[in-house]
DNA sequence: CGTTTTTGACCGGCGC
DNA sequence: GCGCCGGTCAAAAACG
């Protein structure tokens, strides 16, 4: 009996022994497919990483080739004619000599930096940071005038009658007892908003705002009337004294595409991610200032490119009720041809209104897509209640889906970029612009 | 606690 | 002069 209980007992004993040399089995195991799935994973990161090495150098390559077409185009053209020449150099005289520039980047002017908004003390300590900043040679982009001429030149040539330019200042001060109260205008001197141009980009994108790469600030927020959608009010909080503003509102036609709204200049160094926007944003203003200051240069040369169609007019750029020169990048539409860019202007491209309301169908994929990703660097934060996060992951689920189709797209972008170049010697000028500051900076 | 967002109030321009 | 509207301010609330 005692046998029996001994051998039942040394029976169950094994039987443990042996789920335990199981359970340890499938621990062993366990742990092994973790190990391996670690491994694969580090192994598939080091894949990417090597890709993106290739992709990196593969742009870097096609920019350089790039470069290499467009001042072998530009050479030709500069022996062939007296006009001025596509060179860089030759770009800032021609359109210096035409009053207005794309100047991607700028140095504060001295007025600027006296102009401490005294309210702003908390930005003490930015600030000192900023004019760090931009004493360096960090990458400076926004749209601006040409300084060949003075500012108050400018204003009487152009538009406005009333002599001397200290009539913006007066324009913008808030009318208070004493005067002393200023408006957020006021360390914009420089940039007189008689003739400040505005950018308006259209995207579709789910999110509150567009990654722009920029940091930005939430001032104020409207329900403008005919759109039930309200317009949000950013200014640039990179820097304390930055003058650049964006309006962000929901197209009332069409919910899922965001029309942001650039203004001004930055007076400061921008983020690399920041300088597809702000390149992008600079060189339609300037397109859109050359336009509406040099007796139709531009336009003539627009209406040569093979995809010019003739759209609405925007709504934004309705020039009666917006004071300012407003050009449209429509980004909701993306390359289904080979066509790179394709400009569109409307009829009334020149209209004697008083300023320029433009329409551009930019189609370019990787500004697309960083238009198309949400600001996770800067405003996103503070909409993430109203963000769906479902939504959010899907996005990144595209996105990296696209990655595939981007590699084969590449080389074809490359194509169609040089061949957008070639076509019209304005965007030469303005493109190479945008690029050799962009490339300037990433060498700098 | 520093910074950002929210939101009602305010201001100036413009049309009537 | 009045009202409407777009844009901005600024105090309070919210956030990290």
């Amino acid at each position: 009996m005692e046998k029996k209980i001994d051998n039942s007992i040394s029976g169950a004993s094994v039987a443990r022994e042996g789920y335990n040399h199981d359970e340890e089995d499938i621990r062993k195991t366990l742990k092994d497919d973790e190990f391996k799935s670690a491994i694969a994973e580090v192994n598939e990161v080091k894949l990417e990483n090597a890709r993106l090495k290739m992709l990196l150098q593969q742009i870097e390559k096609d920019y350089n080739s790039l470069q290499t077409r467009f001042f072998n185009i530009c050479q030709p053209e500069l022996k062939k004619s007296a006009s001025p020449t596509c060179t860089p150099e030759n770009i800032a005289d021609e359109e210096e000599s035409e009053l207005v520039s794309l100047r991607l980047g700028r140095s504060p002017s001295p007025n600027e930096s006296k102009k401490v908004d005294k309210k702003r003390s908390y930005y003490e300590t930015r600030e000192k940071y900023h004019s760090c900043d931009q004493s360096n040679d960090g990458l400076k982009l926004g749209l601006d005038y040409s300084s060949g001429i003075s500012e108050s030149d400018l204003i009487k040539t152009s538009i406005d009658p009333s002599p001397g330019p200290t009539s913006e200042v007066v324009k913008t001060m808030r009318t208070g007892d004493n005067g002393s109260v200023k408006r957020a205008g006021d360390d914009e001197v420089s940039q007189p908003n008689v003739k400040r141009a505005r950018v308006s980009v259209r995207t579709k994108c789910d999110y509150p705002t567009i990654n722009d790469g920029c940091q930005w600030r939430k001032y104020g927020q409207k329900i403008s009337r005919g759109n039930p959608c309200p317009r949000s009010y950013y200014r640039c909080s990179v820097a304390p004294l930055c003058p650049v503003r964006k309006q962000v509102q929901r197209c009332l036609e069409d919910m899922s595409v965001l029309i942001t709204t650039y203004e001004g200049t930055h007076n400061h160094s921008l983020p690399i991610e920041a300088t597809a926007m702000a390149s992008t944003t600079s060189a339609a203003a300037s397109m859109l200032l050359s336009g509406s200051s040099s007796s139709s240069q531009w336009p003539k040369d627009f209406k040569n490119l093979p995809n010019i169609s003739k759209t609405m007019p925007l709504y934004l750029s309705n020039s009666s009720s917006n004071p300012f020169p407003t050009i449209t990048l429509d980004f909701t539409t993306f390359p289904t041809t080979s066509s790179f860019t394709s400009f569109n202007f409307p009829s009334n491209f020149q209209s004697g209104s008083g300023f320029l309301s433009n329409s551009l169908s930019f189609s370019s994929p990787e500004l697309a897509t960083i238009l198309g990703s949400y600001d996770s660097t800067s405003t996103l934060p503070y909409h993430k209640n109203l963000i769906n996060n479902g939504s959010s992951q899907k996005q990144f689920d595209t996105s990296s889906s696209n990655k595939l189709k981007e590699d084969s797209s590449q080389q074809a972008l490359t194509e169609t970029l040089t061949k957008a170049i070639t076509s019209d010697p304005s965007f030469q000028s303005v493109l190479a612009a945008a690029i050799s500051s962009m490339v300037g900076a990433t060498k700098t």
